[in-house]
DNA sequence: TAGAAACTTGACTATTTTAGTCGGGTATAT
DNA sequence: ATATACCCGACTAAAATAGTCAAGTTTCTA
């Protein structure tokens, strides 16, 4: 079980963006520079996130993105969301009555996974970014 | 993020283990019907769970496996270990002091993930077989 | 108004991981 | 004997991941 690194930099990138500047756009230019991310993945990435309303673009020169609301009201799933990272546990369906494994009855341990899907869900509602940013001792 | 079926299976398999005969061995043969898993790829799990001391092999014929323990001491982290399905959430190094993405610094989620992993890893620790079969209503 | 900086978009690709297969063993109950 | 079951390593097809590449469009600024 990993977690790919696709969600990691868009949170990692959200967070770089809402740190620097909250006035002015932020390139991704910088951002890259900064968080060591190539700048064509972030470019990607922030395709998804302006789809997804987390962050507004301003083209041309001196252009960038802005966070399109408060870093307290973007929470981390919301960016796991937008950038296709769902969680998941199983490969049965969630709420089918059909069962797994083309079986006619649930799995045995098909709770089990619900449950943690469940619960990982809550860790990520739970954070926004702004938890992030005010953290006691980090300094990047 | 998605959670690979080995760890899944190990589970599933030890479950239906847990559940038939709890004194005498349980072949493979019969887990891969009952609960549709590649036998040859149980074989692979098993060994595994083996040397982990998760379960106890019978060899030859009217052979199988058997639980090394009761199904209350046996917890999923315990399983996800054995099959090397270590929950993983950073590039960068645990604890490491020299910083993630060949920088000097940890990145700015660094902690998160960490806080992720530690959560994660509960919800597993406080999980045993036992708890999977007495469920209130699943019929498999 | 030319050029540079920055976003836009889709297609392409190398690498890694996953999930599973295959083939040839060895042990043991009947 | 022989069938059943564990033992073990090597191999592989498919999918996902983590990017790269190329060819735009928009807008600021000199």
């Amino acid at each position: 079980m990993k977690l790919s690194s696709k969600g990691r930099y868009a949170v990692m990138a959200l967070a770089d963006l809402a740190k620097f500047e909250p006035n002015e756009p932020v390139s991704l230019r910088d951002i890259s520079l900064r968080q060591g991310i190539s700048l064509d993945y972030l470019e990607q990435l922030f395709l998804k996130l302006k789809k997804n309303n987390i962050v507004i673009s301003v083209r041309g020169k001196k252009g960038g993105y802005v966070l399109s609301k408060k870093s307290t009201d973007i929470k981390i799933s919301d960016i796991f969301f937008a950038v296709e990272e769902k969680v998941q546990t199983m490969g049965c369906e969630k709420e089918s009555k059909k069962g797994c494994n083309g079986k006619t009855v649930k799995c045995i341990t098909h709770n089990l996974w619900d449950e943690l899907e469940e619960y990982i869900n809550n860790f990520f509602k739970n954070k926004s970014l702004e938890d992030l940013i005010n953290q006691p001792k980090i300094n990047n």
